[in-house]
DNA sequence: CGCATATCAGTAGGACTGAAATCA
DNA sequence: CTGATTTCAGTCGTACTGATATGC
């Protein structure tokens, strides 16, 4: 009896769905961040490429919205991918309290090898299930963020 | 369009289920965080509590495992208790590397008012569900930890 | 000796807060 | 003056790593 434990929790924990979700969650991050990570990216900036290959040049307050993003962190994520050369900042003209932030052609290309990777990453995660289940599973977890509000910052 | 922003993720991240997962993953952390909060405890401090109580004493390591808990972080959940005398850490007079940890009458009775602020969670969480899609839910949850290794550390 | 225990210090990632400077 | 934008400097939670002192 060395290290052997299971992960073990209490009983009484073993048995709640948040606890059970919390180990989901944490295996699916894993299997995530493990892919980006090997392009040398967070979630965070896959996030932010996503959300500008999507919406086009845009500011960083309207980037940390589209992205789910804290805007003090949307400053990092940029400053990071900028030198990578993965996208652009420049002044607005118009407002120049602003940046625009627009995507370069090697951004858009290793986006879409992040995109790659994350699908391959939700096979993994869901491998264990069959089709059916898998759309069990996204209609449940539909349902409950429907009805919780979907946005998590109500409450 | 000042602050109406519904928590936006990217297209193609919306679609995702290990996007969804962390969504009702944070939901569901926030309401348990939120009942043992009010108790004055952390979710690590709960899990030791349950862990010694059906364990009876032990010593720190076998709490770490017991709970799920790193080794380094049981040092400051069990002293946090400790303050609050909900449990008792004595040395081990037969192997003095050791401290035994016991439950104290406080802490037990702290444990079961915390077991039902729990319990309340899961039924806040739960609640846009029927009884038929929360089985299902726990069943696609068990099968995905199954076949994942249930075990989080491998990998 | 090798191994286990408790402890402390420090790291890393994620989400967030508060304040400042700048400007519409 | 009000309010938006960027930025910096912290905080908080969680999880983990490494080193140390002690004892088996």
């Amino acid at each position: 009896m060395h290290s052997d434990a299971p992960l073990g929790a209490p009983e009484r924990v073993r048995h709640l769905t948040s606890w059970r979700l919390g180990l989901v969650n944490r295996r699916a991050h894993d299997l995530v961040a493990a892919r980006l990570g090997a392009e040398g990216v967070t979630g965070r900036q896959y996030r932010l490429l996503a959300a500008l290959a999507e919406a086009g040049p845009s500011s960083q307050a309207q980037l940390a919205d589209r992205a789910g993003l804290d805007r003090a962190d949307v400053v990092d994520a940029v400053t990071a991918l900028l030198r990578r050369e993965l996208l652009d900042r420049a002044g607005d003209p118009t407002d120049r309290r602003r940046n625009v932030i627009t995507s370069t052609d090697a951004g858009l290309t290793l986006l879409a090898r992040l995109d790659a990777e994350v699908a391959e990453a939700q096979r993994d995660l869901l491998a264990p299930l069959d089709e059916g289940e898998r759309g069990q599973l996204d209609h449940l977890l539909d349902r409950l963020l429907l009805r919780h509000g979907d946005d998590l910052t109500e409450d």
